[in-house]
DNA sequence: CGCCAGGGTAGAC
DNA sequence: GTCTACCATGGC
């Protein structure tokens, strides 16, 4: 089926898809032609095309308010942005010199909790071939037309598996050993990440049980926390926002720990600092290439 | 070959 | 609480 959603207007941050999938925190976005872009969301293929004022998309079922999710369309940008940009005048700037920027509402954090797992000392190209790969080995194929993607697999179908296809793609890291291991507990039911995305769970919550994750620290549980549970306070430090808030918030030659970092965003950032870190992070690599 | 990439951990003080 | 060595792989 073929599918419109109208994208509500705003003055300030007017939605850009292909930016928005560009500087993405979901590594399983692949250009199509003609402008459409091929995703697989929550075990559906979809195509995605901005039309405009409108966001066209290709599927099997209805995504609308799936769709509307993930890409935030029943959010009020324009608050978020004006909130962001009274912080403080680089803020300001950043808000307007990259305007498209969105903390994606990912429909999985089981997917969200593997792909960060990954994503430890690896490049983005990198993260998104692991991930995508993972998919390939131990998920199911799905087509629409002539695009054939694959479903990333439950944490059921990852320990039906067992280890020899995790540990045959060589994650290193004992990346292999942690999606394991975060399996079982999911399906044990010692991890419910569905009552962790709730926003009854408060973030504080929610990021001390991530943690108890091999492989999950700080900035892993933010990253899962604010791309697919709804924590927008959510901070995740990573050597690009590192050196931009070294570079803007701080003297020269400053040393501070991350945790410091973590307690200064919390204090200036405020409630949006989720937000406040894309920004941070895109600024950054968009100044280191 | 060397270096680094959207870190985490155990063990040491 | 903070510092350190080590974990493993691929791309340039």
């Amino acid at each position: 089926m073929l599918a419109r959603l109208p994208i509500p207007p705003s003055t300030c941050c007017p939605f850009d898809l292909a930016k928005v999938l560009d500087g993405s925190q979901d590594f399983r976005w692949r250009p199509l032609e003609a402008g459409w872009h091929s995703g697989v969301l929550d075990g559906n293929i979809v195509h995605v095309r901005q039309d405009r004022g409108h966001l066209e998309y290709r599927a099997h079922t209805n995504l609308d308010s799936l769709l509307k999710s993930y890409f935030r369309l029943d959010e009020d940008i324009d608050a978020i942005c004006a909130t962001l940009s009274s912080l403080d005048p680089h803020m300001a700037a950043l808000v307007q010199a990259y305007p498209h920027v969105r903390v994606l509402r990912q429909p999985n954090p089981w997917e969200c909790t593997v792909a960060y797992i990954c994503s430890a000392i690896n490049k983005v190209g990198l993260i998104s071939g692991i991930v995508e790969g993972i998919a390939e080995e131990i998920g199911k194929p799905v087509k629409l037309g002539q695009d054939i993607r694959y479903t990333f697999p439950s944490p059921e179908q990852v320990r039906e598996a067992g280890p020899t296809p995790l540990s045959a793609m060589r994650l290193g890291l004992k990346r292999d050993r942690h999606i394991l291991d975060a399996a079982g507990q999911v399906c044990r039911g010692e991890l419910d990440l569905n009552r962790l995305s709730l926003s009854k769970t408060p973030y504080p919550e929610t990021k001390r049980r991530l943690k108890q994750l091999h492989g999950v620290g700080h900035k892993i549980a933010d990253c899962i926390a604010l791309f697919s549970l709804d924590k927008p306070e959510a901070f995740p430090i990573d050597t690009h926002i590192r050196k931009a808030l070294m570079s803007r918030y701080f003297p020269p030659g400053a040393r501070l720990s991350d945790k410091q970092l973590r307690e200064f965003a919390r204090a200036h950032f405020g409630r949006y600092a989720g937000w406040a870190g894309q920004l941070l992070f895109q600024s950054q690599r968009n100044a280191a290439s």
